[in-house]
DNA sequence: GTAACTGCAAAGGATTTGCACAGTT
DNA sequence: AACTGTGCAAATCCTTTGCAGTTAC
């Protein structure tokens, strides 16, 4: 649904002068693919590495700052010590997340209030916003409902239904 | 004026079990005294440096850890790729961040449209919020007075009132 | 053709950890 | 004594960088 992101992301960087090399190429289309994923460098890696074991870790991360650069990409962060990347809103900043502690799952907000919240700080601060990071850390809709968190005293529980 | 924070603070230590040792005393109140700084566990240790060179940064991190731990400090991510600390706020959480990108400064917001956007999210997500930060980026009004942005070709017009 | 790009490995910076010693209870 | 806490240094983790060989344009 999104293949034409693909290709305006790929016309990006051409029209920065940078070439589109196999491994871009495949990297951008995997960040395609993976849509909302929120990919790790490292993961991003592994997925390369199934199909192109010979691509390395160090041109994932090159890509991914240059991909940064052109606002293909942005990085968030999940508060696991290591960026992520999601693909850039076009028209606007969007990095509102919803982090559970239980399952790990991140979700995407978008809500009016947040721009309410910008002006309100921009008459109140005089600061110019040009970019925002919201994160919220809490319980997902299930996982509060599973109520699995009474429980638990400390924390570790294998969230895996694959097992 | 913030000075019972310290000892509530260093009577929370007790009440966890924890020895009150010298280096966390002095960590302590070397916090308290540079309550606003966000400053980082390196920084901190230099600090501590200053009276007792002794002092290792491991144990400043440990110290670290521990008082977040105890909710006595919060870790804040100000974007420079490593953590910088404040004093909890005791009835809330309240890591909402001004970033200048021209001064660097950090100023601190505190606003109630946050929690109107809290209520939203929890409405609509079903996301029970446990934690939260918020982060602008932008100019502060004294960068923004001065005008030094202006120059920069990169970001051009947009957001012009000046015009 | 050639400057841009890549892979590899080594380097880098922040944070953590193993371990023997020191300080408390 | 039994622990907890500390200092030091080595280890770890993510990310960056130097360099020689490769390749897209």
């Amino acid at each position: 649904m999104k293949r034409r992101g693909l290709r305006e992301a790929e016309q990006r960087l051409a029209d920065a002068d940078y070439r589109l090399t196999p491994q871009r190429a495949l990297i951008l289309r995997l960040l395609f693919e993976h849509q909302g994923e929120h990919l790790s460098a490292e993961e991003l890696h592994a997925l390369v590495g199934r199909t192109n074991p010979e691509v390395g870790l160090a041109t994932v991360y090159r890509t991914l700052e240059l991909l940064t650069e052109l606002r293909v990409l942005q990085a968030v962060d999940l508060g696991d010590g290591r960026a992520r990347y999601e693909l850039a809103g076009e028209d606007r900043h969007s990095h509102h997340h919803l982090l559970c502690l239980s399952c790990g799952r991140v979700e995407e907000v978008r809500d009016d209030l947040l721009e309410r919240l910008e002006q309100s700080v921009e008459a109140e601060h005089g600061f110019a916003i040009l970019d925002h990071q919201v994160k919220f850390v809490g319980l997902c809709r299930e996982c509060r409902t599973r109520e699995r968190w009474k429980d638990d005293p400390e924390r570790g529980e294998g969230e895996g239904p694959g097992g």
